[in-house]
DNA sequence: TAGATAAATGACTGTTCGTCAAAAAATTAC
DNA sequence: GTAATTTTTTGACGAACAGTCATTTATCTA
């Protein structure tokens, strides 16, 4: 066999691309109740039965969207938890990390949610979802090990019986959770919700702080530390104004 | 026409309790995928057709259920919210609330999720999505009340230009985001969170102290708080652990 | 170029949704 | 008590979509 690839192997690789941005198109423009398979394949001028030789059944393919997803957060993150600063400030750089991807890339975000159903769930194959966990727990790692240098470098003190995970978790519950509540109540202005990522900002903000993580920040110090988290470790994105 | 109802209309009724009776057992025990109105007119030993006479479609029937969990919640939240004690401790009252809701009320809290999901939501009669987002904003009221009385009893000052909804908005995403991730991620164990409560308690403890909400409290102090609050805000409810 | 291999096709089966005309039951009128 | 009327139940039905697979078509190899 040849390492090289067939035209024809090229003209598969270049459906399942296309495949996949469609399905994002009806995803985002239509809601989820229009992405069936039929549809993709009508969309593709192709047969059902070619879709099928690409994802064996609609769930694998969100999910497989979802790895997509959250390979680039887990990028992301990567690259906060090794940028330049104190514990303290390549814990925000993950904060502003988690919503340049919100906002700058809405559908990763609506797929992760979509695939964490378990009518979606329950239906992948074991492969795929332990792939799913894995990237899940190295962006929890990432940030379980800022927590760790925090602690190693005399910044930060966990008390009350914590761990490092579990303070991580309730940091990524309070990004992720408002993002949901976000995305499924859109009435959220009529109650008095101005902008849901100063509500994440000021919330993580004082989280940290009163964990007493050195160094204390006050909230225009960390607006402006945002904008510069912004400048210096993501260059490449459009940055995050800087009142949210 | 007569008040009284008649032994059919009493039939009707007692049907219709059934039928949420056994979509909830279903729902908790097979989960989301086993919940069909086929099943349900099987389980009930009647034709389709007359559990469509109860509601036009299972969306319908979901957010119905999800209305009767977050009234629950809700009674729950005022309860806590009209609780003796300091701003903070009524604050901590809600806390206690939700985690009571979360564990005491399991099938509550999922339908409660389940129904948020676009798939769903999208397809409910604006009536009922209407009453939903009621009983949704109450309960942030609620809350956001709890805020401004700390403010104007000099106990809280809120910086940054955050408003109090925001606020609540951090606090109640932190406590449901938690959970969402805790129902979907099942293998929360394997990466080091024993406790998706005691992240819980001590996210939102540590985030009001860093508020600088008057009192600020210890996590042992807290601890006894939660205990004292479980017994003396809700009696009838089987009572919270002391650490989480 | 023929034979072998891979891919595409769409008709088919199966499942569930939601509808509706007809049947059955309940209620009302006399 | 019974006939007329209204309400409720029923399950067959059409539609939509999932996923399969024998057959056809295209591609590759020797």
């Amino acid at each position: 066999m040849n390492a090289k690839k067939t035209a024809k192997q090229r003209e598969i690789e270049l459906r399942e691309e296309l495949l996949v941005e469609t399905a994002g198109q009806i995803l985002l423009n239509e809601g989820f109740a229009a992405l069936s398979m039929e549809r993709l394949a009508e969309e593709l001028n192709t047969a059902k039965g070619t879709i099928y030789n690409h994802y064996p059944n609609r769930e694998e393919l969100l999910l497989s969207m979802a790895v997509t997803a959250i390979n680039k957060r887990q990028t992301m993150f990567d690259t906060a938890s090794t940028s330049k600063g104190t514990s303290r400030e390549r814990m925000l750089a993950v904060g502003v990390a988690a919503e340049i991807y919100r906002r700058n890339y809405p559908l990763h975000f609506v797929v992760e949610s979509i695939v964490c159903h378990s009518a979606i769930w329950d239906r992948c194959t074991e492969e795929r979802r332990d792939l799913m966990r894995k990237h899940e727990h190295r962006c929890m790692a990432l940030v379980a090990g800022i927590v760790r240098s925090g602690i190693a470098d005399g910044d930060l003190k966990l008390v009350g019986g914590l761990n490092p995970e579990e303070m991580t978790l309730s940091l990524w519950a309070l990004t992720f959770g408002s993002y949901i509540i976000d995305m499924t109540s859109p009435s959220l202005k009529d109650i008095g919700i101005d902008s849901v990522h100063r509500s994440v900002r000021m919330g993580s903000l004082h989280m940290l702080n009163g964990y007493d993580w050195q160094p204390i920040w006050l909230a225009d110090e960390h607006a402006d530390r945002i904008v510069q988290i912004c400048k210096n470790v993501f260059p490449d994105e459009t940055p995050l104004p800087h009142a949210a």
